[in-house]
DNA sequence: CGGACAAGCTGA
DNA sequence: CAGCTTGTCCGG
């Protein structure tokens, strides 16, 4: 008989099912079947077979097999996730499974043969010499860093997982590893090959999860990056997964990153830094416009910027992180902020009307306390900045929203651009429209100085993916960074091309704050939140509960649980029942 | 999760 | 009391 784990959500008891002559040579550990349950059928993942018929239980036998799930292997790792992140197994199995039945695998290789090839890039042999032994290493390497050679030094040694922020890293990694000769499997596409045997298995954070027979390393390529975290619930994160997953296969785990957070710093055996001089020539140049003394109101335009604006020879990208036209306005008049009548919150400009931003509600464009109608902004977003920028640099400037909204949208052909942070990602098309010379941030501040514990770690990285846009040093790029904390350790960190000066700053406060990775946090909320965090509070200090928790308001429904490490934080949210109405478990690194 | 079944409610 | 809704239980 088998043992299967049904996939219907929230849903995690284990059944037995009997196991047809004729069906048994298909079905091993980690296949996709269907099961009957409750008169219906349902697919399921096989935990284990064969296993020993429990005593008097009529088994009912499994309908079909599917075809090929993930390797035993990556079911233990699910199960160890699922209590990592205090989620279900059934998502986790779901994203290490095929899209589609896979019946028989490509042929060629059941069997992985290690791949041979002369690189004979120095750098990265003796990089690959150094990160022999498991064990996670931390490889710390500029913004422009072309990580293709790594993999296939690498990929001598067995089989490569390499896992990317995304999947146009993804995609674009695969492409030149496969123009070098190596056997190449893009996930999620690539799933049967992959299950199959490749050099290198490829693709964005739920590639961690896929099939890689005869493991020999894991890269995890800009390991800091906000898109290895899976938003829903169980909220894990790929470089994680990805040292556990190595960990278990007694293999390395590499995080490749420009600017390392302190979670990976403090999980991480053994950090390789790339030489001085590698490291500047990837960074790219800053140039920082102190704005202590300028007027807050025409703050986001420093002569620098309008000198910049005017005489660039090549493509600007502006980032202004406020969407929208103005988000908070004066009386010219009287002086008094613009509130909304109803709940007194501050209300900002949609089209010709005030509307609040706490309850939504809407009034003309008239000053509430005098009745002037000649408001001013005080805080402009992208749309009104756009407008300002062109009227200053006397050129054409578009603004440029988050994503392509139809396929084959290219991006304006305007030499300036103006945008959230958000532009920043649309890299490839930035590339092919002739290249960026000069990111210009025009309001740093409000990402150094954001009211979030890793703001200066997320605004390090912001610099560092412009950088990769521009190009670094070696191809003249430039950052021009608007503020008034210019002795910021970011603006250090980033004007030097030495990231590690901000782990240096952040590290003692986040000690003294008790905030992560001294601590693990846990971020609760959802209906149930109230209900499941008095339930923590109750919990006693034992052997099950692995240690104490403290639980925390953080308003808006939420509660914060916090724990002395990783390990008590998940015994402790395993350790007492959910209740009956939904909660959201976020378990770290959280955002707020 | 979703079906099966029981208990509860409604209107003729 | 048929016909419907709502709640609770349980799956091999």
């Amino acid at each position: 008989m088998a043992r299967v784990l049904p996939d219907v959500a929230g849903f995690e008891r284990e059944l037995d099912y009997s196991v047809p002559a004729e069906l048994a040579g298909a079905v091993r550990p980690g296949s996709v079947v269907r099961v009957p349950l409750q008169g219906r059928t349902v697919s399921g993942w096989v935990l284990a077979f064969p296993v020993q018929p429990p005593d008097g239980l009529v088994l009912r036998p499994l309908v079909k097999v599917m075809g090929w799930g993930p390797e035993p292997e990556l079911v233990h790792l699910a199960a160890w996730a699922a209590w990592r992140w205090a989620g279900r197994r059934r998502s986790l199995l779901v994203t290490a499974s095929p899209l589609v039945a896979v019946r028989q695998l490509p042929p060629g290789r059941e069997q992985p043969v290690p791949y041979r090839q002369s690189v004979g890039q120095g750098a990265e042999r003796d990089l690959v010499n150094e990160v022999r032994g498991p064990g996670r290493h931390l490889l710390r390497l500029p913004p422009v860093y072309d990580a293709t050679a790594l993999v296939l030094a690498l990929a001598e040694r067995g089989p490569v997982l390499v896992v990317a922020p995304t999947n146009a890293r993804a995609g674009a990694g695969c492409a030149a590893l496969r123009r070098r000769g190596a056997k190449v499997a893009l996930l999620p596409g690539d799933w049967p090959l992959a299950r199959a045997g490749a050099d290198v298995v490829i693709g964005a954070r739920s590639a961690v999860w896929g099939p890689c027979p005869g493991l020999g390393s894991i890269v995890v390529l800009d390991a800091h990056d906000e898109g290895l975290v899976q938003e829903q619930a169980p909220t894990w994160d790929a470089p994680s997964v990805a040292g556990e997953r190595a960990r278990r296969a007694g293999v390395p785990c590499l995080w490749v990153t420009p600017c390392p957070t302190l979670d990976l710093l403090s999980a991480t055996d053994q950090q390789h830094v790339a030489s001085r001089a590698t490291e500047r020539s990837g960074w790219a140049k800053l140039q920082v416009v102190d704005r202590r003394r300028s007027d807050p109101r025409t703050g986001l335009y420093s002569p620098e910027l309008i000198r910049l604006l005017r005489n660039a020879e090549r493509r600007v990208v502006c980032v202004l992180n406020r969407k929208g036209r103005a988000l908070l306005l004066d009386c010219a008049a009287c002086g008094e902020v613009a509130r909304c009548e109803h709940c007194a919150g501050a209300v900002r400009l949609v089209g010709e009307e005030l509307t609040c931003r706490r309850c939504g509600r809407s009034r003309p464009l008239v000053c509430a306390s005098c009745g002037s109608d000649s408001l001013r902004s005080l805080r402009v977003g992208v749309t009104r900045a756009r407008e300002q920028l062109e009227a200053l640099a006397g050129r054409p400037v578009a603004e440029v929203a988050a994503v392509a909204r139809a396929k084959g949208d290219e991006l304006p052909g305007a030499s300036v651009l103006v945008g959230t942070e958000t532009v920043l990602y649309r890299e490839s098309e930035l590339r092919r429209g002739g290249g960026v010379g000069t990111v210009a941030f025009l309001d740093f501040d409000q990402e150094l100085l954001a009211p979030r514990y890793r703001a200066a770690e997320e605004a390090l990285a912001l610099m560092a993916r412009a950088s990769r846009l521009v190009g670094g040093r070696s191809r003249d790029g430039r950052i021009l960074v608007q503020t008034r904390v210019p002795g910021h350790p970011v603006i250090e960190a980033a004007a030097l091309a030495d990231p590690g000066r901000l782990s240096l700053a952040e590290e003692p406060v986040r000690r003294a704050l008790r905030l992560p990775p001294y601590t693990a946090l846990a971020v609760l909320s959802g209906a149930g939140a109230a209900e499941l965090a008095g339930a923590l509070e109750n919990l006693r200090p034992g052997p099950g509960a692995g240690g104490r928790v403290e639980v925390s308001v953080l308003g808006d429904g939420r509660w914060a649980v916090r724990a002395p490490d990783q390990g008590a934080l998940a015994d402790a949210l395993a350790a007492v029942d959910r209740p009956e109405e939904r909660v959201r478990v976020e378990v770290g690194p959280v955002r707020f």
